[in-house]
DNA sequence: CAATTTATGTAACTAATTCACGTATGTCGG
DNA sequence: CCGACATACGTGAATTAGTTACATAAATTG
C-alpha cells in the first residue's frame, strides 16, 4: 500500500539531497565534482544542495586537498557527530548498550550484568543506568542523543511493548519504547532481539549480500527473527519467527537436552575433541534445531539462515550436523553461516534500528 | 537495496503520471477538476499529463456530462482495451484461462481438460490451445495481449522455470515463462499456484484489506502461498511456502487420511449432517493443516490467513475446527477466512500477476 | 614564469508546476 | 427570452529545480 503522492519540484530536491547525502557519506569526504560524478547531478545541484545540509548541520567543509594539481576543490564531509543514536539489548542476565553516531560509529560500550529474577522495574532501572553511563561516559550531552532503540527476548509488538515474555519475571506488558524515550526525551523503538541480532548481520555481518535472512538465535532459548527484502519483518503482532513455541518444533526441550550435567561450552568443547557422547548430543541438538529452522526456511525461503547467540560461538562443531540436518529437511535448504558478532549483535542490530528511524524521520529520506 | 537515482524535472511527470493515472483508473471517468482535486494537482497539470497519455493511447476523451451547472467539463476515460493480459492455470486435470482488460476485468473464461497423466507436451499444448481459443473467442487480436502469466503446482523459479514438480509427469525443468512467451510474443511470467491465488484474494478476495498474507491451497495436495506487504514473497527459489514437505508437518498423508474410502465432499457433506465418524475425520485433517499453517504463520506472522481450493469450499465445517487447532498452536493465531475465489483463483492471480508486469514496465510505475 | 590542470562562478535555457485572472459555456429562474 | 449564476477552460506570469556552456580563478609542473 504504497501511498502514491503527487510530486512539485521539492521532492525533486529530497530525491536529490537523499542521494546526495548517501553518496556523500559513502564517500566520508568528497569534492563537488566528484559527488556529481558518482550521483550523476551538476555540480551546481549537489552544492545547492550541500549548502542546505550545511545549514541544517549535516554536511561541514574541511580542508582541501593539497599537492595535486589544478585549483585546489572545496571538501565536504557528513557530519556523523551532528547527533548520536543509542541501542540497547536488555536480556536477561546482562544489559549491553552501545552509543553510536550518525554513521552509525560504535562511540562507546557500556555493559552491566542483572540478576536473572530481577523484577522489570530493577531491569528497567539499570537499563536506563546503563545507557546514561554509556552516554555521558563518552562525554556525549545527552540532549545529543536523537533516538534509541531497545532489544529485549519475547515478543514486542509494532508500538514497542512487550507483549509476552515468558522468560523475564514481571515483563510482559511492559512500554518498553515508552520508557526508553523518556531517557533521553527522543524517539523511542523496541523490537525482538533476534531481529535486531538479523538487523546487524544484514548491516555489518555476514549476511550483508542477502536479502532475506533468517536468524536463528540460540541459548537457553531459542528464537529467531526474520529480515525481507533487508528489512525487519516484525509481522502482525511481532511474533514472526516465534515458532520454537510449536511443540512438534521442540526448540523448547533441545537446550535442555543438551547441557544436562555439563555447560554446554563443556559439551561442545568434548564434541570437538571427538568424545562419541557428546558428539551424538549436539548431533541431536543440531537435529531438534533443524526442525525450526527447517520450517521457518521453507516458510519464507530465505537467502540465508544465520546462526548466532551464545551457542553459536561452538561453530562447525554444530554448524555441520546442522547443515547436514536442514539439508535432508528441506527441497532447497538456505547456506548456512555463523553469527559475526558475539554478545553485542543485539544492541548493534538496535543501533541500526535507532539509525534508520534518525534517517527516515529526520533526515527525512 | 533501493537503488536511489537522482531525478531531473522529468521524474516529476513521471510521478505525477503515476498518480494522474491511477486516481483515473480508480474513477473510471473523470474531469480535469476532479482529478486535480483528488490527486492534488493542478488542472493544468493534469491537463498536460493527460494530454500525453492521450497521445501514447491509454487514455480517451468522452462525452461530456449533460444537465449540470456551469460550463461542461471534458471528461477522460482510462482505455482499459488499449491493451489485454492473460492467465493462465496449468493444473493436474484442467487447464483455466482467464484473458483481462487493463483494468483487471476479465473478458474471457477459457477452460479445458486435461489427463492427470498427460506428458508434458501434452499439457503445454493444452495450455496454449486454452490460452488461444481465450483470446480468439473474445475476438481480441493475439498481438494485444501484452503479457501472460501461468501458475502451476510445483515450485516455480525466479526465471519462470519449474524447478520442482511433484504432482505433473515430466514437469520438472520445464520453461514455463519462456514458453509462454511464444504463445503471444510477448512478456512472460510464470509462479507458484499458492502464490497466484494468494494474489488474487488480495487483489479482489478476502484478503484485500491485509498485508501480510499466508493463503493455503488444500486439495490432493496441500501448498502455501506468502504475501508480503501485499507483494509476492517467492523466496529464493520460489519455494516460499512450500512447508507440506516437512514430515513433522503432516500434509503429506492428511488428505489420503481424509478422504480413504469416500469422496472428500462426502465426508464434508456427512460432517455437516453430524455424522460422528466424518466429524473425527475433519477434525483429524483440520489438525495436520494447522501444524503446518501455524508453521508458516508462525514465521510469518501475517495478517491473515485464507484457506483455499478444493476442500475450502467445505467452509465453516473445516474452518472452525482449523481454527480451534490453530488457536492452540501459536502464540497469536491470526485470523482465519476462506478464499473468494473457487476455480479461478490462480487463473485470477495471473491475471493479476501480468497486469503487475503491465503496470510496472509499460506503464511505467 | 608560462603552460597545464582542475575547480569555481555566472549566465542562459529548459522542464514542470502553480497561481491569478479573464473568458467561455452551460443551467436556472423570472 | 434574457440575465444571473455556476463551473470549466485558456493564457500568462512567477517559482523552483536542474542542466549546459563558458569565462575565470587558483593550484602544480617544468
Amino acid at each position: 500500500m504504497t501511498e502514491l503522492r503527487p510530486g512539485d519540484a521539492s521532492l525533486l530536491r529530497k530525491v536529490n539531497t537523499q542521494v546526495t547525502l548517501r553518496a556523500l557519506r559513502r564517500a566520508g569526504v568528497a569534492t563537488l565534482t566528484q559527488l556529481g560524478r558518482v550521483t550523476g547531478l551538476s555540480r551546481q545541484t549537489v552544492e545547492a544542495v550541500l549548502d542546505e545540509l550545511g545549514e541544517r548541520g549535516y554536511v561541514r567543509e574541511v580542508p582541501p586537498d593539497e599537492g595535486v594539481m589544478g585549483r585546489p576543490a572545496r571538501r565536504f564531509g557528513f557530519r556523523a557527530d551532528a547527533g548520536y543514536v543509542v541501542g540497547v539489548e536488555i536480556g536477561a542476565e546482562a544489559i549491553v548498550a552501545a552509543l553510536a553516531d550518525l554513521n552509525g560509529e560504535v562511540i562507546a560500550w557500556e555493559r552491566a550484568e542483572v540478576s536473572g529474577g530481577a523484577a522489570a522495574h530493577e531491569r528497567l532501572e539499570a537499563a536506563e543506568r546503563t545507557a546514561l553511563t554509556c552516554v555521558d561516559g563518552a562525554g556525549v550531552a545527552r540532549r545529543r542523543v536523537w533516538a534509541v532503540a531497545a532489544g529485549t527476548s519475547g515478543i514486542v509488538d509494532r508500538s514497542g511493548r512487550v507483549s509476552l515474555s515468558i522468560t523475564l519475571p514481571g515483563w510482559t506488558g511492559v512500554d518498553l519504547a515508552g520508557l526508553a524515550g523518556r531517557w533521553f526525551g527522543c524517539a523511542a523503538l523496541a523490537a525482538n532481539d533476534a531481529n535486531l541480532a538479523a538487523l546487524a548481520e544484514h548491516w555489518r555481518g555476514s549476511a550483508q549480500h542477502a536479502s532475506d535472512v533468517v536468524y536463528v538465535l540460540i541459548g537457553h532459548r531459542a528464537g529467531a527473527g526474520v529480515l525481507i527484502g533487508g528489512r525487519l519483518h516484525p509481522g502482525r503482532n511481532g511474533a514472526a519467527g516465534e515458532i520454537g513455541t510449536l511443540r512438534q518444533v521442540g526448540w523448547e526441550d533441545a537446550a535442555r537436552e543438551l547441557v544436562r550435567d555439563a555447560s554446554a561450552a563443556e559439551v561442545f568443547e568434548a564434541a570437538l575433541a571427538g568424545d562419541r557422547d557428546a558428539l551424538r548430543r549436539v548431533d541431536r541438538y543440531a537435529e531438534n534445531l533443524a526442525i525450526g529452522a527447517s520450517a521457518l526456511a521453507l516458510a519464507i525461503d530465505p537467502d540465508l539462515l544465520v546462526l548466532g547467540g551464545g551457542y553459536a560461538r561452538a561453530g562447525d562443531v554444530l554448524l555441520e550436523p546442522l547443515r547436514r540436518h536442514l539439508a535432508e529437511l528441506c527441497v532447497s535448504a538456505p547456506e548456512v553461516v555463523a553469527s559475526t558478532f558475539g554478545d553485542e549483535a543485539v544492541a548493534l542490530g538496535a543501533v541500526r534500528l535507532a539509525l534508520g528511524h534518525v534517517e527516515r524521520e529526520v533526515l527525512g529520506l
